[in-house]
DNA sequence: GTAATACGTGAGTAAATGGCCACATAGACA
DNA sequence: TGTCTATGTGGCCATTTACTCACGTATTAC
């Protein structure tokens, strides 16, 4: 069994996964790739509200997956570490091995 | 804005993370990481229900982070690629300056 | 002071998720 | 044959999540 201590880690692992585990989210961690945005910008290139995107983005701020300050009016969000862009390439990982065997049973057919 | 393709590859990203991200599945592709165990082992050794671990397990199947094979009344499951296992390293290292910061803040105090 | 802009948040709702129970299936074995 | 074990799945319910709308706040400009 599952001691408490490993517990709570995967519990807070998990959390962090959550707040990167949504189209949008991964759409604006892509997005912010290149630098900080604030988020008028970020919901125009994503295309969807403001308030929803200020939601998401509260999400990864409290994940710690972004960090963001004030500059007059607006709020710039970037991300805390670079780490985020490994993972997501990791991800890409995954898929293009799903693709490769995709590949392959299609050629059996 | 985004356009369709990156859209589509972004669903396919969220999907692999969402697989992940949770406490329970966390702990399974950690138990995985010595090797292939079957739904009994597992669900003893997360310390939950083995109709339940069985869906998680299904979950991270469908979405390629797992496979399985059967060898007699078992069913084996194990890691389709060691990638996962950065990406919780990935995490990990989030965490890790998230506790930084905490303890830099709580020196200040 | 007022107006305009950027942002966050409460309320409400619809959908997804997770967990538990009961049952069905499949293989091993006597 | 029948029984036992390991696994998967349908049904149901509680909780969480995501989205939209409306409103409140904060900063800038006039």
């Amino acid at each position: 069994m599952l001691d408490v201590k490993k517990q709570l880690l995967f519990d807070r692992q998990a959390e962090v996964v959550k707040a990167v585990g949504h189209p949008l989210r991964i759409a604006i961690v892509d997005f912010l790739k290149d630098g900080e945005q604030c988020v008028c910008d970020i919901a125009e290139h994503i295309g969807s509200e403001r308030s929803n995107v200020s939601r998401h983005l509260s999400v990864m701020v409290r994940a710690g997956v972004l960090t963001c300050r004030k500059e007059g009016l607006k709020v710039l969000y970037k991300l805390k570490t670079p780490c985020i862009l490994e993972f997501i390439s990791c991800i890409t990982g995954v898929l293009r091995q799903q693709a490769k065997e995709n590949e392959r049973l299609l050629n059996t057919l």
